[in-house]
DNA sequence: AATCGGTTTGACCATATGGTCAAATATAGG
DNA sequence: CCTATATTTGACCATATGGTCAAACCGATT
C-alpha cells in the first residue's frame, strides 16, 4: 500500500511493515475476510508476531481504519491551498481526488463499507479524525463556495447538496469501475479502454458539469 | 427485505422466505462476515435444512447477488418511460434512484464491494444480469441525452461521462450517510436532521445542478 | 562469560463455522 | 391403514481461525 512514508507514530520498520500488510489485507477483505495469517503472511513474519505487536485483530484494524481514514480525509488539503477563483479551486479539488483514488481505488468503498456495518467503535474513530483536521476539508469547502457565492461567480447553492454532488462525481468511478467495465464491454460503448486517457477526460467532465452548473 | 413479491422462479413459501433471510444476511455482512447459522435463524429453520433447499453458502450466494443485481439495474425502467423531454426524463431518473436507495440503502454499496472483492463468478452473474435487460437502462439513459442533443435541448456532452456524473450524484448520499452524518454532527451543518425532507432537497439539488450543468 | 530485556518461534488450545448423515416426521396417494 | 416421497432435525465432523505460552534466540551491557 505505502501510504504513509510520512512520520506515523512507529518510526522503525517492523510496526511499519505490518501496518502496510494489515491495510492491504483488510482494504481487500474488509474486516470479516481478513485473516490474522494472511497479514503475516504480507508482512513476511509469523502470527504470534503479529500478536506480539498489536494485541488482537480488533486493535490492529482499529490502527488500520485510523490510518486510512486520516489519509482519505486529508489527502485533499495539500492541493487546493492558494486558488483565489472558485474556478481553480474546483479544478484543483477534483484533479486532487481523482488522481489520489484512482491510485488507491478500494479505499473509499471500503471507508463507506465498514462505517455502515460497524458499531460504535469505528464512528468513533471517523469523529476523531475529524476533529483532528485542521482546518478540516468540509471547512475549506464550504468557505470557498460562500466566498464565490458573495464575488458573485456562482449563483446561491447549498454548499452540502454541492459538496455531495462533486464527491459523488469524483469519487464514483473508481467504487464503480467493474460495473462500469462490464457494462462497456457489453455495450462496446468504451471501446478500447485506457485507463489513464479515460481519467483525464472524467476530471474535465466532471469540472465542465458542475461549473456549469452552478456559476451565474 | 421483501424486494421480490413479484414472481421470481420459487413462487412457494420456504425458498422465498430463505432467500429474504439470505439476502439480509449478506447484505448486512457481505459474503465473509455472513454466517449460515444466522441466515438460518432469520428464516426461522435449521442449518441441515437450509443446505437442503440451496446446497452451499455459495450457491446461496450467487442466488442473492443475482436478484439484489437484477432488482438494482432495473427498478429505474418503469419510471422513467414516456417522459417527453430531457428535462422530465432526468427528473424522474433522480427521483427515482433516489426514492429507491433511500429505502434500501445498502444495497449499492453491497454490489460495489462484492464486486471489486470477487471473482469471475460474481462479475458473470453482473454480466448475465446486464444482457438480460431489454432494454438496459444504460441504452435509455443514452439514448434520451443524445436525443436532447440533437433537439438542441442540451449541449453536447459524452453520454458515460454524464451518467457516471448523475449516478455518481444520487447514490453518494445513501453510500456515504454514515460519513455525512458524523460531519453534521461535528460541523453542526445539518442542524437537526429530517431524513425525507433532507431527501426531498437532495432531488432537487442534483436535478437543478446537473441541469444547468447541461443545457444550452 | 553471565545476564537481562526485547524479539521470534513451534506447538498448542478453544471456538466457530460450513457441511453431512441417518433417523424421525410429516404429507400425499393408493 | 400402508407406503412412498418430501421435509425436518439432532448429533456429529473436519477444518479454519483468533489467540496463547513457554521455550529459544539475539544483541547489548557489565
Amino acid at each position: 500500500m505505502m501510504l504513509f512514508d510520512d512520520v506515523t507514530s512507529e518510526e522503525g520498520s517492523k510496526e511499519k511493515i505490518i501496518l502496510e500488510a494489515a491495510m492491504d489485507e483488510f482494504i481487500a477483505e474488509g474486516w470479516a475476510g481478513a485473516r490474522m495469517q494472511s497479514i503475516a503472511d504480507r508482512a513476511g513474519i509469523n502470527k504470534p508476531l503479529l500478536h506480539y505487536y498489536f494485541r488482537s485483530k480488533e486493535k490492529l484494524y482499529n490502527q488500520t481504519v485510523y490510518r486510512v481514514m486520516a489519509y482519505f480525509f486529508g489527502f485533499v488539503l495539500g492541493n487546493v491551498e492558494g486558488k483565489d477563483s472558485f474556478q481553480e479551486f474546483l479544478r484543483a479539488f477534483i484533479d486532487s481526488v481523482i488522481d489520489e483514488t484512482a491510485e488507491n481505488p478500494r479505499i473509499p468503498l471500503f471507508i463507506m463499507q465498514e462505517l455502515s456495518r460497524g458499531g460504535e467503535t469505528i464512528r468513533g474513530i471517523l469523529s476523531q479524525v475529524l476533529s483532528e483536521q485542521n482546518p478540516p476539508v468540509t471547512e475549506v469547502m464550504r468557505t470557498n463556495l460562500i466566498r464565490a457565492m458573495e464575488t458573485g461567480e456562482i449563483r446561491p447553492v447549498n454548499p452540502i447538496q454541492f459538496i455531495m454532488s462533486l464527491l459523488g462525481s469524483c469519487l464514483y468511478f473508481v467504487m464503480a469501475e467493474p460495473i462500469i467495465m462490464e457494462l462497456g464491454k457489453q455495450t462496446g460503448l468504451l471501446g478500447n479502454f485506457d485507463r489513464s486517457r479515460f481519467l483525464e477526460e472524467r476530471k474535465e467532465a466532471v469540472f465542465t458539469l458542475l461549473y456549469n452548473g452552478v456559476r451565474s
